[in-house]
DNA sequence: AAATTTACTTTCAAATTGCAAGTGCAAATA
DNA sequence: TATTTGCACTTGCAATTTGAAAGTAAATTT
């Protein structure tokens, strides 16, 4: 992604420079609740994304502050990647996203249950997902 | 944009198969907080979309139902385009985009107050604006 | 030592974008 | 009434971006 180029001083528009294009919000979302963490793992997301497009997406959102690489714990071929705070802070917009869809798509069932309980109390799910989101945080630190 | 491809069933890549690209949400924007609802409205904006981009994203809003068209009041000329339910009930999800930049970036002074009063109470601020927003789709039924 | 895995980069055609100019109808102006 | 202007687009074309496939280099496994 263009890390350099803004159009205007509209939060929006900012923000929009940052993560409005169809991949990179999928990327924290895989992030956040799929459970990936490495290069293959986003590779391998059902919508199929291209090697070359994941790299740049990568580096945009890194560049930005969003995303960070690590050491992983495993193995030195392989690059942790993970979420910053400031990646940790668009779970609500992710959330929301999930809600909106959840009123006027179908929604697989599986999805279903976590999307009734983040409306049920939204403020009680950020809290609760950015609090695991933070012990990964450190997890990897201290084994970094 | 791409009305027909879906990339996935996961609601997140189906909303940004939708409104995932960098000018959708600028265009909801401006229906939802700018007061412009014509197509030179959308033209004039500050981060100056191109005018095959912007018929472009208009055609796409208004086939995935997150905004419509009707006749302007004041001229034939005139075509007034306005958020549905569906395009009213994006709120939330910009709310909390304002709401993060405005953690991470330098907002725009008389943005700031807006997003200070969403944050004291996010609720409140989504019926408060939702309300004006319908009661705008009201006044343009009654007038066409 | 050879094959495989991992994280990319490179290449190139196809699609999308962005800019400029043009079109056709409506409305305002001379 | 004739002409200019405004409005909502469309068209043409170069430049950028995307997507698919193949390639690379280091690390790990066999």
């Amino acid at each position: 992604m263009n890390t350099n180029k803004k159009r205007s001083d509209c939060p929006l528009s900012c923000s929009l420079d940052v993560f409005g294009d169809k991949w990179s919000l999928l990327i924290i979302r895989d992030l956040m609740f799929g459970n990936k963490c490495t290069y293959n793992d986003f590779l391998k997301s059902e919508e199929g994304i291209a090697t070359n497009i994941l790299a740049s997406r990568l580096k945009g959102l890194e560049e930005n502050g969003v995303i960070e690489k690590s050491a992983h714990p495993d193995s030195k071929a392989k690059i942790l990647y993970r979420l910053t705070q400031k990646g940790i802070d668009l779970l609500p917009i992710l959330m929301e996203v999930y809600i909106w869809s959840e009123k006027y798509y179908e929604i697989p069932t599986d999805i279903k249950a976590t999307i009734k309980e983040a409306k049920k109390d939204k403020d009680k799910f950020v809290k609760q997902v950015t609090e695991t989101l933070k012990n990964k945080i450190i997890e990897n630190k201290s084994s970094s």
